[in-house]
RNA sequence: GCCCCGGUAGCUCAGCGGUUAGAGCAACGGACUCAUAAUCCGGAGUGCGCCGGUUCGAAUCCGGCCCGGGGCACCA
């Protein structure tokens, strides 16, 4: 079966920050880990580039709205090497394929006879032009923009025949039970749709960046369908000549950030139905990064830089400690402080340094040549189940858990050494045979653990396995071997270097 | 108002019916020197928000309450 991998599209208004990598980070650990095993992945990340806020945005800055979006993409793009992430496609909504896409899509959705004309009246803002949400509406039912009072006023839209739904959604969600996690999130979408649908507007009138109606030219779609279809619609050109559809949908994964549940568990799946596609196998919901237990804010000004994180400590440091350090799916805690603890204490010290000190001693006492003779069973009991251990995990998206239980291995390590104190049998030629075996048990436990973090950390993981006299990073590789290879190991300059 | 999460060592959290409640970090004492002044060991530190119930037995189940966060429709 194939592995299809989505992140949300991210809006091109706002700049890309930590809360866009770390949902990145996610997928990409994902992707990375399944291509491991040998899964057929598709990993597909991109911007959201319509709607009312850009073509503001850039009617302020004096350009088209297709200037800022290509401006402003740019930087998303530009953020996915940064961070090491794998993305095989990335697309833009702006793009015509997929604009040509979604319209092709919404007829079939319309002639399906889920699409109908419809009222939409609301709180109507005559200086802004514009319908205003409750959420937005300010107190006394004024503009929070213009703090005038608002006027109720009805505007002819197409309308999106969600209420049709609400029984083959409940059913989704009682067959399909990890249809949403973690469960909370499943709870919350459950209880939505069980409270009542109602049919909701697909089209605006009198904003012209976005995809027009096919049958009514004179209304663009509610960017949310536009958004929502890329998921489908990028399959259908992101491999040059090539319709790669009935390949990867339905997507086994889909990423998403608590903020937009309703749309992807409640909305998504009805348009899919409603256009006879299949729905996703599972979305996965995360949390948000907090700092000092407040929502991550610039006025704040508590912002954890992920740039000056990469810039200062590399890509790597940033992605162990976005997954590391918050539970997976729970809101958590972030800050500089726990990210330079975290640095410190577990990439140098316990990872890196048992690295450092494995080398150094096959270096030192073995001319670099791991011994060829069998390992220690005491380690090897305790080490060979980390492979089928972090692969359920990572099944599960417990990235967190998965990386508690390669630390725990990590530990075991270091004890080892300790317990078995190389130094102590180096001096003694009748250790000797001791010797290599601890030896060649510390460089196969440390390959180990390397094969099994790579996809959190692929570029320090990259450089130890070569250092390992190995290049095979492959998930079959995670699995204990019996006996030392006799692999020329070192030199390795420190993996995190301290500042 | 209704619904959903969470409230466990100084800090961050795990455990979610059963031996004397755990981990990491911080802190204190000790050991060692292969290593990125790294590592390892040890003791100390809470009896699990509060009240009541079920049970041979509850942090773990049930009820109520308190505190914190979130959802209850058209924000991209």
């Amino acid at each position: 079966m194939s592995y299809y991998v989505t992140t949300p599209i991210y809006y091109v208004n706002a700049q890309p920050h930590l809360g866009h990598a770390y949902t990145t980070i996610a997928a990409d650990v994902l992707a990375r880990h399944m291509r491991q095993r040998g899964e057929d992945v598709f990993f597909l990340t991109g911007t959201d580039e319509h709607g009312e806020p850009v073509a503001l945005a850039a009617e302020a800055a004096g350009i088209s709205p297709k200037e800022l979006a290509d401006r402003n993409a740019a930087r998303f793009e530009a953020l996915m090497p940064r961070i090491e992430a794998t993305n095989d496609f990335f697309i833009r909504t702006s793009d015509p394929r997929h604009t040509e896409a979604v319209r092709e899509l919404m007829v079939r959705i319309h002639e399906a006879g889920h699409i109908y004309k419809g009222e939409y009246e609301g709180l109507y803002c005559p200086r802004c032009a514009d319908f205003k949400t409750a959420q937005e509406v300010g107190p006394g039912d004024t503009c929070p923009v213009h703090g005038i009072e608002l006027t109720v006023e009805k505007e002819e839209n197409w309308f999106f025949r969600l209420s049709a739904f609400q029984a083959d959604l409940e059913r989704l969600f009682d067959e399909q039970p990890d249809f949403v996690r973690p469960p909370e999130r499943r709870n919350e979408a459950l209880s939505f749709i069980r409270s009542g649908l109602r049919d909701i507007s697909c089209s605006r009138s009198g904003l012209t960046w976005g995809v027009p109606v096919p049958w009514d030219e004179s209304q663009v779609f509610y960017v949310w369908f536009d958004a929502l279809l890329n998921y489908v619609t990028a399959l259908r050109f992101a491999r040059e000549g090539e319709d790669i559809t009935s390949q990867y949908w339905p997507a086994a994964v889909q990423l998403i950030g608590k903020d937009i549940l309703k749309f992807h568990a409640v909305y998504w799946p009805a348009i899919l139905m409603a256009a006879g596609l299949d729905v996703p196998r599972s979305l996965i919901v995360h949390g948000y990064l907090l700092m000092d237990g407040e929502k991550m804010s610039k006025s704040l000004g508590n912002v954890l830089d992920p740039f000056e994180v990469m810039d200062r400590f590399g890509a790597d440091a940033l992605r162990f400690y976005l997954m590391r350090e918050v539970q997976f799916g729970a809101d958590g805690t972030v800050s500089t402080e726990g990210f330079e603890t975290r640095y410190s204490t577990e990439l140098a010290n316990d990872f890196g340094n048992l690295a450092s000190r494995t080398v150094a001693m096959v270096e030192r006492w073995r001319d670099g040549k791991t011994p060829a003779v069998a390992h220690d069973p005491v380690i090897e009991a305790e080490l060979s189940g980390v492979a089928a251990e972090v692969a359920a995990l990572l099944d599960a998206v417990e990235p967190t858990n998965a990386l508690e239980a390669i630390w725990k291995r990590i530990r075991r390590l270091n004890r080892y050494v300790e317990e078995t104190a190389p130094w102590v049998l180096a001096k003694d030629e009748a250790e000797s045979d001791r010797l290599d075996q601890v030896l060649a048990t510390l460089i196969e436990g440390v390959r180990v653990v390397t094969v099994a973090l790579h996809a959190f950390i692929p570029v320090s993981t990259g450089t130890l396995i070569a250092a390992l006299g190995e290049d095979d990073l492959s998930w079959a590789a995670a699995t204990w071997r019996p006996v030392g290879t006799g692999s020329k190991v070192g030199p390795l300059a420190p993996l995190f270097p301290k500042p």
